[in-house]
DNA sequence: CCGGCAAAGCTGTCTGACAACATAATTGTA
DNA sequence: TACAATTATGTTGTCAGACAGCTTTGCCGG
């Protein structure tokens, strides 16, 4: 029965149906053949239209007319499972690249606001150096940089990563060769640097401390993973 | 400017930023209540919770409402369509991140093999600019970069943005301020700068080369919507 | 041939309305 | 009072018609 399915549904799988038939980039019938076809309502068609939009696979260009989009994968990067230690590697790599710059184009854009947070933000996860592990606060300080920079896709995609990789993190090396004043003194340092930076709205040097911070911090892991 | 942004793209926005504040599950004000909020229709707005849906990011019931879904989505980062120029500079922006970092990696790890895939891939992006445009060939020549940079997560990543947005620069209308000859004279100068740079295994300038081509570049599209 | 100009076509948006469904409020009854 | 049935209200889904803004087409004069 189509009688549970919604009419948007329907026009969905219709249109859907419809464009694998067709080649790429070829141009669809306009959306009140479509309702006409289908016996729906245009907006009905739009609503459907829109999800297709939404999930690539169309593309509508005002006064032009929407097209069938048969090429690229939906998804940029499946986060899969981290299973070695060369995957660690090159996970932290594609870290290593989006939150540098990120740090940089924090200094550029960070506002008043953004600034009296990341400080807050800093001294929260000092705070808890002196008592725990401060990893919820490390967290909290990098996410707290990402807004800094005003770009939603950058931050999510870095925010996305960040915690997969941190996953891993949490689930192997819990032991650390260095005690924790200084743990607390190298963080304190490399994210004073950072932090420094970002007040100076100097793009070039919080990029450059960001690297910084990021090598140390893989050079800390590994000497850990290696006792 | 949001003039170039659709109205149904400002209520997307928006709307994304009310449901950064709610909680996970937390019931959405009517579709009524946001176009009066907005000073928009309710199809603008049905058009971006279409939208919303269809990224799995709230999720409505007839007759109850709209809810927000804040569970954390498996993949990396969706490539949901851009639909504003806004979009279009952030996930340059990412790219920018990506492709810089592989420039220098790139520098640092190829093979003589590499390098000569590389310069062939030079040298056929030229060819091609003879005649064509040459966009396949451009593409080519950064996917033999990547390569260069032994981390597959990295240029993974990279390959399916990068076509991401040249997905939708070939849609739109594509003509440019530029002659070919001025063209080619640019992409040589540019990409000669970065293959240089790694075939002198220079990571640091692979980097700066690669940021001036991505940001010339930027500068040449905008330039070309404007007028 | 072709360059400008009018016409038609298409999507984006607005308005108003009603149906279908869910929930809250009210009322009737033991 | 406690509880069940019924009504009222609120919300999304869908329909219909209209217009604005942009793109493409096609015509006409040169």
């Amino acid at each position: 029965m189509d009688s549970d399915e919604s009419r948007s549904a329907i026009a969905y799988r219709q249109i859907a149906g419809y464009i694998d038939n067709v080649a790429d980039g070829a141009r669809l019938p306009p959306e009140a053949d479509f309702a006409e076809m289908f016996g729906l309502s245009r907006a009905s068609i739009r609503e459907a239209l829109a999800r297709l939009r939404a999930e690539g696979i169309v593309r509508s260009r005002k006064g032009s007319g929407t097209f069938a989009i048969r090429t690229g994968a939906p998804e940029m990067v499946r986060l899969s499972a981290i299973s070695s230690l060369r995957e660690l590697a090159q996970w932290h790599e594609v870290r290593l690249a989006l939150e540098s710059e990120v740090a940089a184009l924090s200094a550029d854009r960070r506002t008043e606001d953004d600034l009296a947070r990341l400080q807050a933000a800093q001294e929260a996860l000092l705070a808890s150096l002196l008592t725990g592990r401060g990893e919820r606060e490390d967290v909290a300080f990098h996410a707290a940089l990402a807004v800094c920079a005003h770009n939603p896709k950058l931050s999510d995609a870095l925010g996305r990563l960040t915690s997969h990789i941190f996953s891993w993190g949490n689930l192997s090396a819990q032991r650390s060769v260095l005690t924790m004043a200084e743990r607390r003194e190298l963080i304190a340092l490399e994210h004073g640097a950072i932090v420094a930076a970002v007040a100076a709205r100097d793009g070039d040097r919080a990029r450059a401390e960001m690297r910084r911070h990021l090598l140390a911090g893989r050079m800390r892991v590994l000497s850990d993973l290696q006792t």
